[in-house]
DNA sequence: CAAAACTGATTGCATTTTGCAATCGGTTGC
DNA sequence: GCAACCGATTGCAAAATGCAATCAGTTTTG
């Protein structure tokens, strides 16, 4: 909440944007998980975010610049959270950590296999998924219209690892 | 200090090793000012870190896997902090976050000429970089020894920058 | 050879941040 | 009308943080 400047360096800027436990995840899910609504973020996420965390994090989103607010034209008293193209660049960055994650933390195979994916996409992946959120959150025209969307493609690739580990364990049981 | 392992996402793991305000400042200070003892640390920090954080990071980030602690043959109570192959791999995560600061943030310029050298080297650069880093704190062998380290180059930079911004403030004053 | 300075910490304590549970007033669907 | 849902807000306890003082051992200094 507080407007720091610890120092000018970039790294330590940086960190006084993400450098708490719940920024980057609520970024995360609105990025991988498409969530624009204050429910979809406080039940969706794995983590079990608390309503007043979130709502804290996401006035301070929007403070520095990376979320933007706006109403929802179908539901009179829904918000709708867009990123900004100062959080959608952070892909690069989410790509990088997912595939440090994975080497050396002890992630699950079920929620890894997007990182795995993105990182073996590479910089063409990314941008055509920043390209894909340019379009979402802030109604630019799409460059390219090739294929299934990078979205979706990592949600077919969770899901199938998912059902082919529930048909595996329904065979062994 | 708690293993939370709030999910196995990659990027929430990641999180939950340095989704902290000091944890990656410490680690910066080893890879980019060569700091190797406490004293180091708690002095050279631009952004002031207190002691006993310090000494609780240090303690967690050893415990995570990231650091090793010896003793230092030239001095009975010295402790030297090395980094492992796990924190090495940080470097281009550390080079994209400070890209990224380097454009949305209100960096100062002596701090962020680091970061711009460091991303105009790409991965050439990163890769030479945390040879160097492996061949300091882990002891394995230079696979090229060609020039200058990438650490004195960034140095040299950062204080030909200083040097000619306090030639320009002289011959303002 | 004793005093001073430096080593990596630790302790006590006040302040701030965090997280949980309950709740709020307004909106929507039935 | 009324239950379910909307984006929050409040009270409160627990944890993290930051500061200042201190520690015992080691090295340097005079």
């Amino acid at each position: 909440m507080s407007m720091d400047r610890r120092s000018g360096c970039p790294i330590n800027l940086s960190l006084e944007v993400f450098g708490d436990r719940w920024s980057l995840i609520i970024l995360r899910d609105m990025i991988f998980g498409g969530r624009r609504h204050f429910r979809e973020l406080l039940n969706g996420s794995m983590e079990g975010i608390a309503s007043n965390i979130l709502a804290d994090r996401l006035k301070r989103l929007m403070e520095l610049g990376m979320l933007t607010k706006a109403d929802d034209p179908s539901h009179k008293q829904k918000a709708i959270y867009s990123l900004t193209e100062m959080a959608i660049t952070l892909v690069p960055i989410l790509a990088h950590l997912g595939a440090w994650g994975r080497v050396w933390l002890p992630v699950s195979d079920e929620l890894s296999i997007r990182a795995e994916l993105l990182e073996k996409g590479g910089q063409p992946m990314w941008d055509k998924f920043m390209d894909e959120l340019r379009h979402e959150h802030l109604g630019m025209p799409l460059d390219t219209m090739s294929g299934p969307s990078v979205r979706a493609t990592l949600q077919a690739a969770y899901e199938a690892l998912v059902a082919s580990k529930a048909l595996a364990a329904d065979s062994a049981a």
